[in-house]
DNA sequence: AGAATGAGTCAACAACTGTTCACCGAAAAC
DNA sequence: GTTTTCGGTGAACAGTTGTTGACTCATTCT
């Protein structure tokens, strides 16, 4: 008997250096994960067996990556926050006045969810379900990203008034907004479609109404 | 051999009517399930068995309250929109400024998310989590209670000078803000500490932001 | 009184789970 | 060219899973 099957690895593509293959079934394995969650699972009700049998592996083969589920969920966090740092990156520095940089960032944040599907589903639906560990680390990484927007706009110099603290306030109420957004996109059919138009309508009018707010915001104010 | 175990209704008290026996037994089940996923664990990932063992009955058991898992999710999704509603009620109809408004209802909603610790943990974690089934039932409640939340604002005439399509999608906004709350409000322990203080000011914050945007909305406006 | 109902029980089922261990064989190190 | 390393394999383990069907026996209905 020559060969029952052959490893994941090699499934595409030909041989390659020891280590590379490795890392190729370990993306196998982070992305066999994802594909069950796309099914409507959370993370914490994955097996291992499962994972495995997605991947083209054997079960023992799991424990050659990671020592127990909740790793291989710590590295689908880490990928999901780097996913988060390019969108920041790609939307970066557009000019026009306030009303097209919303539309415009909007509709650049829809066709970056829908490239990186499995990516958002699994931030936006383990945010706060499931295991406590996962969740706090991507609470982690989220609260990192709206640092990151904040400094963003002071760059760009929008809302110069606010405090930093303020202004940091203000970027983790729309990341909120994003996700949850990205929660509502991700349940509709791939193709465009009219709810899909209705939804987008909502979270620009949402944004509009946060930056209306964070415009007419005093950081000493007691009053209305 | 008289009686291996008492069943879980028989457990407290003494006995009652058939049917009232059986609803307690059912509410034993959905306790048991929500007692679990407190532990840190989804939805998806409870097993029949595990909830039946939980609520002190044979697997067996089950099949007489629930066809299945999903019916039993259903149910939960039920009584956690009766928990929200109450909210409401409770919450109703308070005198003083906008920011007294403000800082007492978070105060009450503070308090009102401890005393239902777990319904709101089922509803803020499978909001945008697992099943697709939950998730959706879960969504229409959560939107019906905005509605129900503008009709509020409207009866108390506070920003009358939105249009109903507005003033909806901004109690949409808000009612995200509070469950994304209550989400991190139940990862902290019970006990009051600091960390729950600087969590309850970012909320009042990001509630006022959003009403200081709603105030400064005109719907007709397409310029900034 | 007697019959019907139905919530809860018990035993059994095939299927699946996570983890262990020894083993293979090609790539890497010497 | 020999040895070491190590990613992937296969068999086996004790436990658990969802679901079935036949069985109790107190409550309810007649």
């Amino acid at each position: 008997m020559p060969r029952s099957q052959p490893p994941a690895a090699e499934r595409d593509g030909l041989l390659a250096t020891r280590g590379e293959r490795k890392q190729r079934t370990r993306e196998a394995l982070l992305d066999a994960a994802l594909r069950l969650m796309a099914e409507g699972r959370s993370f914490t009700s994955l097996g291992l067996r499962e994972i495995t049998r997605e991947a083209g592996v054997v079960p023992t083969s799991f424990y050659r990556h990671f020592r127990d589920l909740d790793e291989l969920g710590l590295a689908l966090v880490d990928d999901g926050a780097g996913t988060l740092r390019r969108l920041l990156r790609e939307a970066r520095a557009r000019g026009g006045d306030y009303e097209d940089l919303l539309r415009r960032s909007v509709a650049i944040y829809r066709d970056y969810v829908r490239e990186h599907r499995l990516a958002f589903l699994f931030v936006a639906s383990e945010r706060s379900g499931g295991s406590p560990l996962i969740r706090a680390a991507i609470r982690t990484e989220v609260s990192h990203f709206a640092s990151e927007l904040a400094q963003d706009l002071r760059r760009l110099n929008l809302l110069p008034h606010l405090s930093t603290a303020t202004l940091v306030m203000v970027c983790g109420l729309v990341v909120d907004t994003m996700l949850n957004a990205a929660g509502l996109l991700l349940d509709l059919p791939e193709s465009p479609s009219r709810q899909e138009e209705e939804l987008l309508e909502t979270f620009v009018r949402q944004l509009r109404l946060i930056f209306l707010g964070a415009a007419a915001w005093r950081d000493d104010q007691k009053r209305s």
